[in-house]
DNA sequence: GATGTGTATCGAAACGATTCGACGAGCCTA
DNA sequence: TAGGCTCGTCGAATCGTTTCGATACACATC
């Protein structure tokens, strides 16, 4: 069943079919009835492979995402996808595996499916300003930090201020009087991934309150409770009198907790612990977990936003920086 | 850049670069170099609407997925992508939201893009026979259940046995001398759902061990930690003498259990509880969650080799019932 | 009656691939 | 040397849309 079976059963032309369904130039309202009721009749849907082609560019809208699995995105990706299909456009979301070349697999996407725009979502890039901008249609970067120092005008972002978001969350826990604090995060020994990003954040609150950095007390692990729990456990091994522990993910900031609990110490009567993101889990773990809360669902609102006005031929980049959120929970306490 | 112009390019016509491209037909060792040496060169990559427009058929592959964000897919998912890009297909990811007919936007997509093959993940169907079998491509049905009384011969799925692993979870707490087990679930008052064949399994184990079914022990919510939290609260409040809680979903439990030991009890000394999935969250709660653990992994992995088998031309539909597995760590003790 | 102006519609050309029938060159065979 | 076969290649037809120029009619204008 295609066009031509539906115009030749409506008994008019292939053109009026198709500005029936586009909605494009002028058609008589009894035509315009006449046709749709045979499409409906038939279940008619328009083969999207052969509209692509012929109108050059589809409307559909890719999301390529480092780490579906990761509760921080899944709220994120939901309303992505609202958003997108608000606006009448199909989402096709893509998993990219970790150690892909992410913006080569949308290069990829978007010559072949003739692609209307991408939202990148999460991880740490390291392509050049060439390669961003050899991609050709409009863009988003959504949590992501860039290794290469790629001109602010060559691609719009989303993002917090990691840097400030992790000096906001130590000082906190300085402020209660902790002096022995210390940071989980993922470090792939590179400036600028988000690991990096916040261990600056962390060192510059310690410095600020003349607290001195011990390397010792930072370890590096995936963003996974599983890993959280092994780093915290090699830490408490290494009896350094630590009293608080700030997690760059709560998934990390989980697995540290039990850690802490099933050593026998309590939270936060021993150890304060802080996370970071935001998520659901942590606020129902036991104690409920203080973190760095980012909106995402507003960083999802915004992208999808922003790649619109791109779309819609808004030549400027722009580069909204979200503010992170400290929310207080149970996790930490006053100390001396 | 098209065919075209690399057929020019290369001095060769349209129909030899297609061969080449597709490994497909006989052509020579020295203008297979040549031309591959041009796509190279130019970064050429064949335009897949007008390829799958004249294939007739795609080869691509569709996951329609109810709640993205549930972390018991979220592994499902990976294992998923990654059988699908192992057997060199592209693979599009669906978000199906909530009250949408899945079924029929999986049909659309099918018309619209010439699928290959669909896997549908998780939630309730309530489609007839015809319907299934209008879909005219091979499809998998994992974790998920059907409201309508469909022929087994119409479909193949990928699932555990619900009434049998709740019931081996219920009698797990029985067998600890727990006579008072509530149990939470998402019920939207209809036969066969999730959470009413776990309840079928939760009630023939309290049948077999002559305890009496109490409706005021079932406490309707949906499957996320707020909700667990919410129900496990409504419960405690009624003093029905509660020694065990049973939910229908990690997510659940680790919400009930916040609502217990906020409420100044502990786990598992006054309540023991017993979650379902298996998902890591709930092995770092404190303490660690016991649970009916699903084998999501192997669970999509099959589902991928049957939609395969069946793209490959297996007529048969399989059913592929997995077992369940009672992991039992910190959240239950005996009592009495 | 010739011309102009809308309005509703049509058909043909494109979009970029695949594929099938055809064809030329080279070689073997009778 | 004619005929048949194989190998490598070519070009045209095709897939199902969109879109643009053309057309046909009705009606108003001069």
């Amino acid at each position: 069943m295609n066009i031509k079976d539906i115009a030749k059963i409506s008994g008019v032309g292939i053109s009026t079919v198709s500005r029936v369904l586009n909605n494009s130039g002028v058609v008589s309202d009894t035509t315009r009835a006449r046709v749709l009721s045979v499409v409906k009749k038939y279940n008619y849907v328009p083969n999207s492979n052969a509209r692509n082609l012929k109108k050059i560019q589809s409307n559909t809208i890719a999301l390529m995402v480092k780490g579906i699995s990761n509760p921080f995105f899944a709220n994120m990706i939901k309303e992505v996808e609202r958003q997108v299909h608000l606006r009448g456009c199909p989402l096709m979301i893509q998993q990219v595996e970790d150690g892909v070349d992410e913006v080569g697999a949308a290069m990829q996407l978007i010559k072949e499916k003739n692609l209307y725009g991408v939202i990148f979502m999460g991880g740490t890039y390291d392509h050049s300003e060439e390669e961003f901008r050899q991609l050709g249609v409009p863009f988003v970067l959504t949590t992501i930090t860039t290794l290469k120092d790629v001109d602010p005008s060559a691609f719009s972002s989303v993002s917090i201020d990691d840097v400030q978001s992790a000096y906001k969350a130590t000082s906190y826990l300085i402020s209660l009087g902790h002096r022995h604090i210390c940071f989980l995060a993922r470090f792939p020994f590179r400036e600028n991934t988000i690991g990096s990003r916040r261990l600056l954040g962390y060192k510059k609150a310690l410095e600020e309150h003349g607290i001195e950095y011990d390397p010792a007390l930072v370890e590096d692990c995936e963003y996974a409770p599983s890993f959280g729990f092994a780093a915290a456990k090699r830490l408490l091994n290494k009896n350094l009198g630590v009293t608080a522990m700030f997690a760059a993910s709560d998934a990390i900031a989980i697995g540290a907790a039990k850690a802490v609990l099933s050593s026998g110490l309590s939270i936060p009567g021993d150890v304060s612990i802080v996370g970071f993101d935001g998520i659901e889990m942590a606020e129902y773990y036991h104690p409920s977990l203080d973190t760095v809360s980012q909106p995402g669902v507003e960083m999802a609102h915004v992208s999808v936003e922003i790649l619109f006005d791109l779309i819609g031929g808004e030549t400027a980049n722009r580069h909204v920086v979200f503010e992170s959120m400290l929310v207080k929970r149970g996790s930490s306490r006053k100390i001396n």
